[in-house]
DNA sequence: CCCCGGACCTGACACAGCATCAGATACTGG
DNA sequence: CCAGTATCTGATGCTGTGTCAGGTCCGGGG
Protein backbone atom coordinates (compact mmCIF):
# COMPACT_ATOMS: atom_id res chain seq x y z
CA UNK A 1 0.00 0.00 0.00
CA UNK A 2 1.46 3.31 -1.09
CA UNK A 3 0.21 6.24 0.91
CA UNK A 4 1.11 9.82 0.17
CA UNK A 5 1.49 12.41 2.88
CA UNK A 6 -0.09 15.58 1.47
CA UNK A 7 1.81 17.72 3.99
CA UNK A 8 5.34 16.67 3.20
CA UNK A 9 4.72 15.18 -0.22
CA UNK A 10 6.53 12.02 0.73
CA UNK A 11 5.43 8.57 -0.37
CA UNK A 12 5.37 5.85 2.27
CA UNK A 13 4.98 2.12 1.97
CA UNK A 14 2.52 1.14 4.68
CA UNK A 15 1.73 -2.54 5.00
CA UNK A 16 -0.15 -2.96 8.30
CA UNK A 17 -3.73 -3.16 7.12
CA UNK A 18 -6.71 -2.59 9.34
CA UNK A 19 -10.29 -3.82 9.05
CA UNK A 20 -13.16 -1.36 9.29
CA UNK A 21 -13.36 -1.61 13.08
CA UNK A 22 -9.62 -1.30 13.68
CA UNK A 23 -8.87 -4.99 14.12
CA UNK A 24 -5.69 -6.42 12.59
CA UNK A 25 -6.87 -9.15 10.18
CA UNK A 26 -5.60 -12.70 10.60
CA UNK A 27 -5.10 -15.41 8.02
CA UNK A 28 -8.77 -15.88 7.22
CA UNK A 29 -9.41 -12.16 7.03
CA UNK A 30 -6.51 -11.52 4.69
CA UNK A 31 -7.71 -14.35 2.46
CA UNK A 32 -11.14 -12.75 2.23
CA UNK A 33 -9.60 -9.40 1.44
CA UNK A 34 -7.58 -11.04 -1.31
CA UNK A 35 -10.68 -12.72 -2.70
CA UNK A 36 -12.38 -9.33 -2.90
CA UNK A 37 -9.40 -7.87 -4.77
CA UNK A 38 -9.32 -10.75 -7.23
CA UNK A 39 -13.07 -10.64 -7.74
CA UNK A 40 -12.82 -6.94 -8.59
CA UNK A 41 -10.03 -7.54 -11.09
CA UNK A 42 -12.05 -10.32 -12.68
CA UNK A 43 -15.19 -8.22 -13.00
CA UNK A 44 -13.21 -5.34 -14.45
CA UNK A 45 -12.54 -7.42 -17.57
CA UNK A 46 -16.20 -7.34 -18.50
CA UNK A 47 -17.77 -4.45 -16.56
CA UNK A 48 -16.93 -0.74 -16.81
CA UNK A 49 -15.48 0.79 -13.65
CA UNK A 50 -18.46 3.08 -13.18
CA UNK A 51 -20.81 0.10 -13.26
CA UNK A 52 -18.95 -1.92 -10.63
CA UNK A 53 -21.35 -2.50 -7.72
CA UNK A 54 -20.39 -3.56 -4.22
CA UNK A 55 -23.12 -6.19 -4.42
CA UNK A 56 -21.57 -7.78 -7.49
CA UNK A 57 -18.02 -7.79 -6.13
CA UNK A 58 -19.24 -9.42 -2.92
CA UNK A 59 -21.18 -12.04 -4.85
CA UNK A 60 -18.25 -12.79 -7.19
CA UNK A 61 -16.05 -13.24 -4.11
CA UNK A 62 -18.65 -15.56 -2.58
CA UNK A 63 -19.44 -13.32 0.36
CA UNK A 64 -21.86 -10.59 1.43
CA UNK A 65 -21.84 -6.80 0.92
CA UNK A 66 -21.51 -6.26 4.68
CA UNK A 67 -18.26 -8.25 4.62
CA UNK A 68 -16.99 -6.09 1.80
CA UNK A 69 -17.30 -3.04 4.04
CA UNK A 70 -15.14 -4.75 6.67
CA UNK A 71 -12.17 -4.51 4.33
CA UNK A 72 -12.82 -1.53 2.07
CA UNK A 73 -14.81 1.67 2.62
CA UNK A 74 -15.95 1.67 -1.04
CA UNK A 75 -15.24 0.37 -4.55
CA UNK A 76 -12.79 3.19 -5.22
CA UNK A 77 -10.56 1.96 -2.39
CA UNK A 78 -10.36 -1.49 -3.94
CA UNK A 79 -9.16 0.12 -7.15
CA UNK A 80 -6.67 2.16 -5.19
CA UNK A 81 -5.28 -1.04 -3.67
CA UNK A 82 -5.13 -2.83 -7.04
CA UNK A 83 -3.43 0.13 -8.72
CA UNK A 84 -1.05 0.53 -5.83
CA UNK A 85 -0.01 -3.13 -5.95
CA UNK A 86 0.53 -2.93 -9.70
CA UNK A 87 2.54 0.25 -9.35
CA UNK A 88 4.83 -1.23 -6.72
CA UNK A 89 5.32 -4.43 -8.70
CA UNK A 90 6.21 -2.77 -12.00
CA UNK A 91 7.80 0.55 -11.13
CA UNK A 92 11.29 -0.91 -11.34
CA UNK A 93 10.68 -3.02 -14.43
CA UNK A 94 9.48 -0.03 -16.41
CA UNK A 95 12.64 1.83 -15.48
CA UNK A 96 14.74 -1.12 -16.65
CA UNK A 97 12.83 -1.15 -19.92
CA UNK A 98 14.58 2.15 -20.64
CA UNK A 99 17.86 1.89 -18.77
CA UNK A 100 18.84 -1.68 -19.70
CA UNK A 101 19.26 -0.72 -23.35
CA UNK A 102 22.29 -0.05 -25.51
CA UNK A 103 21.25 3.43 -26.61
CA UNK A 104 24.70 4.21 -28.04
CA UNK A 105 25.17 1.03 -30.01
CA UNK A 106 21.63 0.59 -31.32
CA UNK A 107 19.43 3.64 -30.71
CA UNK A 108 16.69 2.63 -33.16
CA UNK A 109 16.42 -0.89 -31.80
CA UNK A 110 16.43 0.38 -28.23
CA UNK A 111 13.64 2.84 -28.92
CA UNK A 112 11.62 0.11 -30.58
CA UNK A 113 12.08 -2.39 -27.77
CA UNK A 114 11.15 0.32 -25.25
CA UNK A 115 8.01 1.34 -27.13
CA UNK A 116 6.96 -2.24 -27.69
CA UNK A 117 7.56 -3.21 -24.07
CA UNK A 118 5.54 -0.29 -22.80
CA UNK A 119 2.61 -1.05 -25.09
CA UNK A 120 2.70 -4.69 -24.15
CA UNK A 121 2.75 -3.89 -20.46
CA UNK A 122 -0.25 -1.63 -20.90
CA UNK A 123 -2.18 -4.25 -22.85
CA UNK A 124 -1.50 -6.93 -20.27
CA UNK A 125 -2.78 -4.85 -17.37
CA UNK A 126 -5.33 -2.85 -19.32
CA UNK A 127 -8.32 -3.01 -16.96
CA UNK A 128 -6.53 -1.65 -13.91
CA UNK A 129 -4.40 0.82 -15.88
CA UNK A 130 -7.45 2.20 -17.63
CA UNK A 131 -9.05 3.01 -14.31
CA UNK A 132 -5.76 4.48 -13.10
CA UNK A 133 -5.64 6.82 -16.09
CA UNK A 134 -9.32 7.59 -15.85
CA UNK A 135 -9.19 8.59 -12.21
CA UNK A 136 -5.96 10.54 -12.68
CA UNK A 137 -7.55 12.49 -15.49
CA UNK A 138 -10.54 13.22 -13.32
CA UNK A 139 -8.12 14.94 -10.97
CA UNK A 140 -8.02 12.41 -8.13
CA UNK A 141 -4.70 13.08 -6.41
CA UNK A 142 -4.36 9.63 -4.84
CA UNK A 143 -4.57 7.91 -8.23
CA UNK A 144 -2.41 10.56 -9.84
CA UNK A 145 0.36 9.95 -7.30
CA UNK A 146 0.23 6.21 -7.92
CA UNK A 147 0.38 6.82 -11.67
CA UNK A 148 3.30 9.21 -11.24
CA UNK A 149 5.13 6.63 -9.12
CA UNK A 150 4.52 3.88 -11.70
CA UNK A 151 5.91 6.03 -14.51
CA UNK A 152 8.57 7.85 -12.51
CA UNK A 153 11.29 5.29 -13.17
CA UNK A 154 10.85 5.27 -16.91
CA UNK A 155 10.42 9.04 -17.01
CA UNK A 156 13.55 9.85 -15.05
CA UNK A 157 15.56 7.32 -17.05
CA UNK A 158 14.46 9.01 -20.26
CA UNK A 159 15.17 12.39 -18.72
CA UNK A 160 18.74 11.40 -17.86
CA UNK A 161 19.18 10.07 -21.36
CA UNK A 162 17.98 13.33 -22.91
CA UNK A 163 20.10 15.40 -20.51
CA UNK A 164 23.29 13.39 -21.19
CA UNK A 165 22.90 13.91 -24.89
CA UNK A 166 22.25 17.64 -24.58
CA UNK A 167 19.15 17.37 -26.72
CA UNK A 168 17.74 20.83 -27.48
CA UNK A 169 14.77 21.66 -25.24
CA UNK A 170 13.90 20.81 -21.64
CA UNK A 171 14.74 17.17 -20.73
CA UNK A 172 12.03 16.97 -18.09
CA UNK A 173 9.36 18.21 -20.47
CA UNK A 174 10.56 15.91 -23.26
CA UNK A 175 10.56 12.84 -21.02
CA UNK A 176 7.18 13.70 -19.54
CA UNK A 177 5.53 14.25 -22.90
CA UNK A 178 7.05 11.08 -24.37
CA UNK A 179 5.90 8.91 -21.47
CA UNK A 180 2.47 10.50 -21.62
CA UNK A 181 2.31 9.80 -25.34
CA UNK A 182 3.21 6.16 -24.73
CA UNK A 183 0.43 5.79 -22.16
CA UNK A 184 -2.03 7.54 -24.43
CA UNK A 185 -1.18 5.44 -27.47
CA UNK A 186 -1.40 2.29 -25.36
CA UNK A 187 -4.87 3.28 -24.24
CA UNK A 188 -6.10 4.22 -27.70
CA UNK A 189 -4.32 1.39 -29.50
CA UNK A 190 -7.58 -0.23 -30.44
CA UNK A 191 -9.02 3.02 -31.77
CA UNK A 192 -6.00 3.64 -33.98
CA UNK A 193 -6.01 0.08 -35.28
CA UNK A 194 -9.68 0.56 -36.15
CA UNK A 195 -8.47 3.45 -38.33
CA UNK A 196 -6.22 1.12 -40.27
CA UNK A 197 -2.98 1.57 -38.35
CA UNK A 198 -1.46 -1.82 -37.57
CA UNK A 199 0.28 -2.62 -34.29
CA UNK A 200 3.71 -2.79 -35.92
CA UNK A 201 3.33 0.53 -37.71
CA UNK A 202 2.20 2.09 -34.44
CA UNK A 203 5.25 0.78 -32.58
CA UNK A 204 7.54 2.10 -35.32
CA UNK A 205 5.91 5.52 -35.28
CA UNK A 206 6.15 5.83 -31.50
CA UNK A 207 9.70 4.51 -31.50
CA UNK A 208 10.61 7.13 -34.10
CA UNK A 209 9.30 9.90 -31.89
CA UNK A 210 11.24 8.58 -28.88
CA UNK A 211 14.34 8.30 -31.01
CA UNK A 212 14.17 11.87 -32.29
CA UNK A 213 12.96 13.47 -29.06
CA UNK A 214 15.18 11.75 -26.52
CA UNK A 215 18.21 10.33 -28.28
CA UNK A 216 18.60 12.95 -30.97
CA UNK A 217 18.73 12.91 -34.76
CA UNK A 218 20.61 10.17 -36.60
CA UNK B 1 -26.86 16.36 -33.06
CA UNK B 2 -24.51 13.79 -34.52
CA UNK B 3 -25.92 10.30 -34.52
CA UNK B 4 -24.05 7.25 -35.61
CA UNK B 5 -25.77 4.34 -37.28
CA UNK B 6 -24.21 1.24 -35.78
CA UNK B 7 -25.41 -0.85 -38.71
CA UNK B 8 -23.85 1.07 -41.56
CA UNK B 9 -21.26 2.96 -39.57
CA UNK B 10 -22.33 6.24 -41.15
CA UNK B 11 -22.51 9.49 -39.23
CA UNK B 12 -25.65 11.57 -39.70
CA UNK B 13 -26.52 15.06 -38.65
CA UNK B 14 -30.00 14.73 -37.21
CA UNK B 15 -31.63 17.90 -35.95
CA UNK B 16 -35.27 16.97 -35.33
CA UNK B 17 -35.26 16.30 -31.62
CA UNK B 18 -37.94 14.35 -29.83
CA UNK B 19 -39.10 14.50 -26.24
CA UNK B 20 -39.41 11.33 -24.17
CA UNK B 21 -42.97 10.63 -25.36
CA UNK B 22 -42.27 11.29 -29.05
CA UNK B 23 -43.62 14.86 -29.20
CA UNK B 24 -41.76 17.50 -31.20
CA UNK B 25 -40.78 20.20 -28.66
CA UNK B 26 -41.95 23.77 -29.20
CA UNK B 27 -40.22 27.02 -28.24
CA UNK B 28 -40.73 26.58 -24.52
CA UNK B 29 -39.62 22.97 -24.59
CA UNK B 30 -36.48 23.77 -26.53
CA UNK B 31 -35.68 26.53 -24.05
CA UNK B 32 -36.00 24.10 -21.15
CA UNK B 33 -33.79 21.61 -22.95
CA UNK B 34 -31.23 24.35 -23.46
CA UNK B 35 -31.40 25.32 -19.79
CA UNK B 36 -30.69 21.70 -18.86
CA UNK B 37 -27.67 21.64 -21.18
CA UNK B 38 -26.30 24.89 -19.76
CA UNK B 39 -26.92 23.79 -16.18
CA UNK B 40 -24.95 20.61 -16.85
CA UNK B 41 -22.05 22.53 -18.37
CA UNK B 42 -22.05 24.89 -15.38
CA UNK B 43 -22.04 22.09 -12.85
CA UNK B 44 -19.26 20.31 -14.70
CA UNK B 45 -16.90 23.12 -13.72
CA UNK B 46 -17.12 22.19 -10.08
CA UNK B 47 -18.43 18.61 -9.94
CA UNK B 48 -16.80 15.48 -11.36
CA UNK B 49 -18.76 13.77 -14.12
CA UNK B 50 -19.36 10.65 -12.03
CA UNK B 51 -20.91 12.77 -9.28
CA UNK B 52 -23.37 14.58 -11.53
CA UNK B 53 -26.87 13.78 -10.28
CA UNK B 54 -30.07 14.26 -12.22
CA UNK B 55 -31.52 15.97 -9.15
CA UNK B 56 -28.76 18.59 -9.14
CA UNK B 57 -28.95 19.32 -12.86
CA UNK B 58 -32.71 19.78 -12.60
CA UNK B 59 -32.34 22.07 -9.59
CA UNK B 60 -29.59 24.14 -11.26
CA UNK B 61 -31.85 24.53 -14.30
CA UNK B 62 -34.72 25.56 -12.03
CA UNK B 63 -36.93 22.61 -12.83
CA UNK B 64 -37.76 19.12 -11.57
CA UNK B 65 -36.13 15.73 -12.13
CA UNK B 66 -39.25 14.50 -13.92
CA UNK B 67 -38.85 17.29 -16.46
CA UNK B 68 -35.27 16.26 -17.04
CA UNK B 69 -36.45 12.86 -18.20
CA UNK B 70 -38.70 14.51 -20.77
CA UNK B 71 -35.63 15.68 -22.66
CA UNK B 72 -32.87 13.21 -21.85
CA UNK B 73 -32.98 9.53 -20.87
CA UNK B 74 -30.00 10.00 -18.50
CA UNK B 75 -27.04 12.20 -17.63
CA UNK B 76 -24.85 10.46 -20.19
CA UNK B 77 -27.13 11.65 -22.97
CA UNK B 78 -26.74 15.26 -21.88
CA UNK B 79 -22.99 14.84 -22.14
CA UNK B 80 -23.42 13.25 -25.55
CA UNK B 81 -25.37 16.31 -26.70
CA UNK B 82 -22.84 18.76 -25.23
CA UNK B 83 -19.91 16.90 -26.77
CA UNK B 84 -21.71 16.62 -30.06
CA UNK B 85 -22.44 20.36 -30.20
CA UNK B 86 -18.83 21.18 -29.36
CA UNK B 87 -17.57 18.76 -31.97
CA UNK B 88 -19.71 20.26 -34.71
CA UNK B 89 -18.81 23.80 -33.73
CA UNK B 90 -15.04 23.29 -33.68
CA UNK B 91 -14.33 20.51 -36.14
CA UNK B 92 -13.60 23.01 -38.90
CA UNK B 93 -11.64 25.44 -36.76
CA UNK B 94 -9.26 22.76 -35.59
CA UNK B 95 -8.59 21.82 -39.18
CA UNK B 96 -7.83 25.45 -40.03
CA UNK B 97 -5.47 25.61 -37.07
CA UNK B 98 -3.27 23.25 -39.10
CA UNK B 99 -4.07 24.10 -42.72
CA UNK B 100 -4.03 27.92 -42.48
CA UNK B 101 -0.31 27.97 -41.72
CA UNK B 102 2.74 28.74 -43.79
CA UNK B 103 4.50 25.44 -43.19
CA UNK B 104 7.07 26.08 -45.92
CA UNK B 105 8.03 29.62 -44.93
CA UNK B 106 8.00 29.22 -41.16
CA UNK B 107 7.73 25.58 -40.05
CA UNK B 108 8.83 26.19 -36.46
CA UNK B 109 6.42 29.09 -35.95
CA UNK B 110 3.60 27.13 -37.58
CA UNK B 111 4.15 24.15 -35.31
CA UNK B 112 4.19 26.41 -32.29
CA UNK B 113 1.02 28.26 -33.22
CA UNK B 114 -0.69 24.93 -33.91
CA UNK B 115 0.39 23.41 -30.59
CA UNK B 116 -0.52 26.52 -28.65
CA UNK B 117 -3.92 26.83 -30.33
CA UNK B 118 -4.75 23.21 -29.61
CA UNK B 119 -3.77 23.50 -25.96
CA UNK B 120 -5.73 26.70 -25.59
CA UNK B 121 -8.81 25.16 -27.19
CA UNK B 122 -8.57 22.24 -24.80
CA UNK B 123 -8.20 24.47 -21.78
CA UNK B 124 -11.17 26.62 -22.77
CA UNK B 125 -13.48 23.64 -23.13
CA UNK B 126 -11.84 21.43 -20.54
CA UNK B 127 -14.89 20.13 -18.65
CA UNK B 128 -16.70 18.76 -21.69
CA UNK B 129 -13.54 17.56 -23.41
CA UNK B 130 -12.41 15.73 -20.31
CA UNK B 131 -15.62 13.76 -20.24
CA UNK B 132 -15.30 13.14 -23.97
CA UNK B 133 -11.85 11.64 -23.47
CA UNK B 134 -12.91 9.76 -20.39
CA UNK B 135 -15.85 8.10 -22.07
CA UNK B 136 -13.87 7.37 -25.23
CA UNK B 137 -11.20 5.68 -23.14
CA UNK B 138 -13.83 3.62 -21.41
CA UNK B 139 -14.72 2.26 -24.83
CA UNK B 140 -18.02 4.02 -25.42
CA UNK B 141 -18.38 4.03 -29.20
CA UNK B 142 -20.77 6.99 -29.36
CA UNK B 143 -18.29 9.24 -27.56
CA UNK B 144 -15.39 7.81 -29.51
CA UNK B 145 -17.06 8.66 -32.80
CA UNK B 146 -17.70 12.22 -31.67
CA UNK B 147 -14.08 12.54 -30.57
CA UNK B 148 -12.87 11.13 -33.86
CA UNK B 149 -15.05 13.62 -35.76
CA UNK B 150 -13.77 16.54 -33.67
CA UNK B 151 -10.15 15.62 -34.36
CA UNK B 152 -10.61 14.32 -37.90
CA UNK B 153 -10.02 17.68 -39.54
CA UNK B 154 -6.77 18.39 -37.78
CA UNK B 155 -5.65 14.80 -38.17
CA UNK B 156 -6.24 14.61 -41.89
CA UNK B 157 -4.63 18.00 -42.43
CA UNK B 158 -1.53 16.79 -40.60
CA UNK B 159 -1.66 13.55 -42.54
CA UNK B 160 -1.69 15.38 -45.86
CA UNK B 161 1.20 17.51 -44.68
CA UNK B 162 3.24 14.46 -43.73
CA UNK B 163 2.36 12.67 -46.97
CA UNK B 164 3.29 15.67 -49.17
CA UNK B 165 6.67 15.87 -47.57
CA UNK B 166 7.34 12.13 -47.91
CA UNK B 167 8.28 11.90 -44.26
CA UNK B 168 9.61 8.41 -43.39
CA UNK B 169 6.95 6.27 -41.73
CA UNK B 170 3.19 5.99 -42.10
CA UNK B 171 1.52 9.43 -42.42
CA UNK B 172 -1.77 8.22 -40.90
CA UNK B 173 -0.03 6.75 -37.87
CA UNK B 174 2.15 9.84 -37.41
CA UNK B 175 -0.80 12.22 -37.59
CA UNK B 176 -2.92 10.06 -35.29
CA UNK B 177 -0.19 9.76 -32.68
CA UNK B 178 0.62 13.47 -32.81
CA UNK B 179 -3.01 14.51 -32.38
CA UNK B 180 -3.41 12.01 -29.57
CA UNK B 181 -0.31 13.39 -27.91
CA UNK B 182 -1.71 16.93 -28.15
CA UNK B 183 -4.97 15.85 -26.52
CA UNK B 184 -3.11 13.96 -23.81
CA UNK B 185 -0.76 16.82 -23.01
CA UNK B 186 -3.69 19.22 -22.92
CA UNK B 187 -5.43 16.98 -20.43
CA UNK B 188 -2.39 16.49 -18.23
CA UNK B 189 -1.09 20.04 -18.55
CA UNK B 190 -1.73 20.74 -14.90
CA UNK B 191 0.06 17.58 -13.80
CA UNK B 192 3.14 18.41 -15.86
CA UNK B 193 3.21 21.99 -14.59
CA UNK B 194 3.05 20.59 -11.07
CA UNK B 195 6.27 18.76 -11.97
CA UNK B 196 7.96 22.04 -12.78
CA UNK B 197 7.32 22.21 -16.52
CA UNK B 198 6.03 25.66 -17.48
CA UNK B 199 3.35 26.22 -20.09
CA UNK B 200 5.78 27.79 -22.55
CA UNK B 201 8.31 24.98 -22.24
CA UNK B 202 5.50 22.49 -22.78
CA UNK B 203 4.34 24.25 -25.94
CA UNK B 204 7.87 24.32 -27.29
CA UNK B 205 8.40 20.63 -26.54
CA UNK B 206 5.19 19.61 -28.25
CA UNK B 207 5.82 21.95 -31.18
CA UNK B 208 9.25 20.35 -31.58
CA UNK B 209 7.72 16.89 -31.81
CA UNK B 210 5.18 18.06 -34.39
CA UNK B 211 7.95 19.73 -36.34
CA UNK B 212 10.14 16.65 -36.48
CA UNK B 213 7.36 14.09 -36.92
CA UNK B 214 5.20 15.83 -39.51
CA UNK B 215 7.25 18.47 -41.29
CA UNK B 216 10.60 16.76 -41.20
CA UNK B 217 14.03 17.63 -39.90
CA UNK B 218 15.41 21.16 -40.28
C1' DC C 1 -13.10 -33.27 25.46
C1' DC C 2 -15.49 -29.13 26.26
C1' DC C 3 -15.86 -24.47 26.50
C1' DC C 4 -14.78 -19.63 25.89
C1' DG C 5 -13.34 -15.38 23.80
C1' DG C 6 -12.13 -13.09 19.95
C1' DA C 7 -12.08 -13.05 14.86
C1' DC C 8 -15.17 -13.19 11.24
C1' DC C 9 -19.57 -13.04 8.81
C1' DT C 10 -24.35 -11.63 7.59
C1' DG C 11 -29.53 -10.45 7.75
C1' DA C 12 -32.05 -6.54 8.44
C1' DC C 13 -32.59 -1.80 8.03
C1' DA C 14 -32.53 3.31 6.92
C1' DC C 15 -31.44 6.15 3.31
C1' DA C 16 -30.02 8.31 -1.41
C1' DG C 17 -30.77 8.68 -6.09
C1' DC C 18 -33.10 6.78 -10.35
C1' DA C 19 -36.95 6.49 -13.39
C1' DT C 20 -42.00 6.58 -14.28
C1' DC C 21 -46.73 8.15 -14.53
C1' DA C 22 -51.04 10.29 -13.65
C1' DG C 23 -52.75 14.49 -12.95
C1' DA C 24 -52.06 19.63 -12.55
C1' DT C 25 -50.68 23.84 -14.90
C1' DA C 26 -49.40 27.04 -18.69
C1' DC C 27 -49.64 28.54 -23.22
C1' DT C 28 -51.81 29.34 -27.95
C1' DG C 29 -54.96 29.57 -31.82
C1' DG C 30 -59.55 30.58 -32.87
C1' DC D 1 -62.47 34.05 -23.42
C1' DC D 2 -62.14 29.05 -24.00
C1' DA D 3 -60.73 24.48 -25.68
C1' DG D 4 -56.98 21.74 -26.58
C1' DT D 5 -52.46 20.63 -26.45
C1' DA D 6 -47.74 21.34 -24.75
C1' DT D 7 -45.34 21.31 -20.60
C1' DC D 8 -44.45 20.50 -15.81
C1' DT D 9 -44.33 18.06 -11.26
C1' DG D 10 -45.63 15.41 -6.77
C1' DA D 11 -45.95 10.88 -5.55
C1' DT D 12 -44.17 6.37 -5.88
C1' DG D 13 -41.59 1.89 -6.52
C1' DC D 14 -37.03 0.29 -7.20
C1' DT D 15 -31.92 -0.49 -6.98
C1' DG D 16 -27.88 -0.04 -4.60
C1' DT D 17 -25.31 2.00 -0.44
C1' DG D 18 -23.53 1.85 4.11
C1' DT D 19 -24.36 0.44 9.24
C1' DC D 20 -25.30 -2.36 13.16
C1' DA D 21 -26.59 -5.92 16.30
C1' DG D 22 -26.27 -10.36 16.67
C1' DG D 23 -24.92 -14.99 14.88
C1' DT D 24 -21.11 -18.37 13.44
C1' DC D 25 -16.48 -20.22 13.30
C1' DC D 26 -12.13 -21.54 15.33
C1' DG D 27 -8.01 -22.25 18.25
C1' DG D 28 -6.13 -22.58 22.89
C1' DG D 29 -6.63 -23.33 27.97
C1' DG D 30 -8.74 -26.06 31.59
Amino acid sequence: MISVDEQTGTVEIDSDLRAADGRVPGRRGLATRQKLLSATRELLDSVAYRDLKVVDIAQEAGTSPATFYQYFPDVESVMLALASDLSEAWHGDLRKLVSNRDWDGDPDGSAKVGADGMLEFWTRHKPVLRVLDLASMEGDLRFRDIRTFLLAGATSALMDLAAERRIPGDPMASAGVVVGMLAHVANHQHGLERWGVSHDVLVDTVAGIIRRTIVGLP
